[in-house]
DNA sequence: ACTTTTAGTGTGTATATGCACACAAGGGGG
DNA sequence: CCCCCTTGTGTGCATATACACACTAAAAGT
């Protein structure tokens, strides 16, 4: 065991730093009654325009049932709207009015927020950490 | 909105990172009947012998109350013990034996895990993308 | 036509996460 | 002594996450 250097544990890091960036995404998206997560749903259904939920999910390398759950704050909210695709079994969702108006107010925090962390790394690092992150997400 | 990126999107990108290497480890941590975050606090708990849990949490850079809640579930498994300390405010918290000894049976599989992810990044670049997520951590 | 497979949705349970808030004890001023 | 401040702990609420499981309907096999 001593010949573990537990300070190089991927968990330990990749979660440190998945709770750093959300809590600092959350105050942001909060002043406009979001969370983080539910401004990525709501940017990820705006951008593509996903034919099932697990289509959607996928995209976002979230289980399908925490989507789910995730939209359904999203519906309850009035930010978007579900409705069944003509086959009867698919669920497609669109932005509502009210979803697009919120997304604009929140974009101005959101690239405040790339621009923070942006800054704290210098932008070659930064580009580079995107891409270590999105190796990781391959696991 | 178009000149937008969200590929590029930090938050994203970190967590799906961390989903991802959640899910890995705790398919492993679940073949000894832990979760992967259990782990992490074990191993943390007895590293370092913590005065107070704030102290832990700071470490674990996660918040103080989410640890709480982690070590209650550790402590009903029998795998960690509290005490008060001697001022009568500050607790501290010890591993049991059984918590060391499924510790150990847990080990094997943590390395595994961490070569995992080593073989999929290949030894330099993995040492740079830990060092990326302790600079994300610093947000 | 009936059965099986497949592709999709949704629910139950358990854990994880963090903010707002309340509670408790010790330590100084007044 | 009492008030307040600091430093601890713990709870309520809401959200996030994912596995196991059940359900539904189209599609395909015989």
């Amino acid at each position: 065991m001593e010949e573990d250097d537990f300070s190089l544990c991927v968990l330990d890091n990749a979660r440190k730093a998945a709770r750093a960036v959300s809590r600092h995404y959350d105050k942001l998206a909060r002043q406009v009654g979001m969370t983080a997560g539910q401004f990525s749903v709501l940017v990820a259904i705006r951008q593509v325009r996903a034919r099932t939920t697990a289509d959607l999910a996928d995209r976002l390398s979230m289980d399908r049932t925490t989507l789910i759950r995730n939209v359904a704050l999203l519906e309850r909210d009035g930010l978007v709207v579900s409705a069944l695709a003509g086959d009867g079994k698919a669920k497609c969702f669109c932005v509502t009015e009210r979803g697009e108006a919120l997304l604009q107010t929140a974009l101005p925090l959101w690239r405040k927020a790339q621009t923070d962390v942006e800054d704290l790394l210098g932008t070659e690092e930064f580009l580079k950490t995107i891409n270590a992150l999105q190796r990781l997400s391959q696991l």
